[in-house]
DNA sequence: ACCTGAACACCGTTCAAGT
DNA sequence: ACCTGAACACCGTTCAAGT
């Protein structure tokens, strides 16, 4: 098992989610990003073993761009700043964002992520022992929402498809006709979401 | 743009199907479900016009197979039921499950899960307004946790190699050392995360 | 009406060689 | 120490042909 280089590793990761955000997931291959760095295909095995450790790569680039903690900040603030940066993340990278479903993370990068989350929660005085399942809990709802907007989950039952189905043995998409192709204000909806999501956690 | 057969399609579902499950998603190729149903590779586009179409079909086949809601539940019986009912799916079709986060499903049988959820949320006394908000935080949940088990990303926190991370600059990860290794009895888990979200639905 | 055969333009990855 | 060239064993998909 040889020992990899670093020196250009990041130069590599920036031409993959270059390639990735212009031109989809299907894009990326081992070619196309030795070909935008200038360098022949397997010169890219010197720096990761393979395509998969450089979509790891990716992942752990996707994390270590999530905003620290500020020191001063409340509870539900911190946790905020996560929900909101995590979409962000996904509206700025569609393509790259579901592997982070799909990858499970224990680099540091994303364990540091999850000890902000850990201590937002402590301060919200759930008892410890609830704290892992609590953040599971949110991650993951702020992870899959994050990845159905990107894979277009949403978007696609708007858009007078979903109104067009409610004929038929559907009777709760008839009556529901006037709630179900509003454009979808999806930043309202996730803010009620998470507020939701924060009265599960906040102390009764 | 030619009429598709269909009469052998589901026959070529059920091989793609065991494909996916028994060697994985990347074992999952045209060649390989042509010869698993003894015909060559180009038969296969008689009954799909792509691979792509043979995902959808097969994201069509995992939703049929989610249980009709029964006369006479509750509506958190029914809630439940779908929930436990997609959860299994995912443990029976680690494989082929994460695609329901990747394709936007509005077949007739997305819409029918769909609209069983949206008839639990009106008999659990949300406002018809909320309904589809909630639906969407419920499922995006729901797949959430499943998908995250088909992938691993849960148990591969588990095992020991958490703990071992808790030391350098982890705080919250330090304080709880004692609750982070516990084998993780998902089960249990999902079923609290559940009870945590009708709390939600449920009216004050 | 349904299927086959051969071919094309790609992949990720190996191995041995070059400077 | 770092990169290249040629090759291998695959892909999905096209087109024209077979029965």
């Amino acid at each position: 098992m040889r020992k990899l280089k670093t020196e250009r590793q990041p130069e590599i990761l920036d031409a993959a989610l270059a390639i990735a955000d212009e031109h989809g997931l299907d894009a990326l291959t081992m070619r196309a990003v030795a070909e935008r760095i200038g360098v022949t295909p397997m010169a890219i095995y010197g720096y990761f073993r393979n395509k998969n450790e450089l979509l790891d790569g990716l992942v752990g680039r996707l994390l270590t761009s999530l905003p620290q903690a500020l020191p001063g900040e409340s509870w539900d603030q911190r946790l905020g700043a996560f929900a909101w940066a995590t979409r962000r993340l996904a509206r700025d990278h569609p393509g790259v964002f579901p592997l982070l479903f799909a990858r499970p993370s224990v680099t540091p990068d994303a364990v540091a992520v999850v000890d902000l989350i850990y201590q937002a929660l402590i301060d919200a005085g759930v008892p410890d022992a609830d704290v892992p399942r609590i953040e599971r809990l949110i991650t993951t709802f702020v992870l899959g929402f994050a990845t159905s907007e990107a894979n277009g989950r949403f978007s696609a039952s708007g858009d007078g498809i979903r109104s067009r189905r409610a004929r038929g043995d559907f009777p709760a998409h008839q009556r529901l006709l006037a709630h179900l192709d509003s454009p979808a204000d999806l930043d309202a909806e996730f803010a009620a979401d998470l507020a939701d999501l924060v009265r599960i956690i906040r102390p009764v």
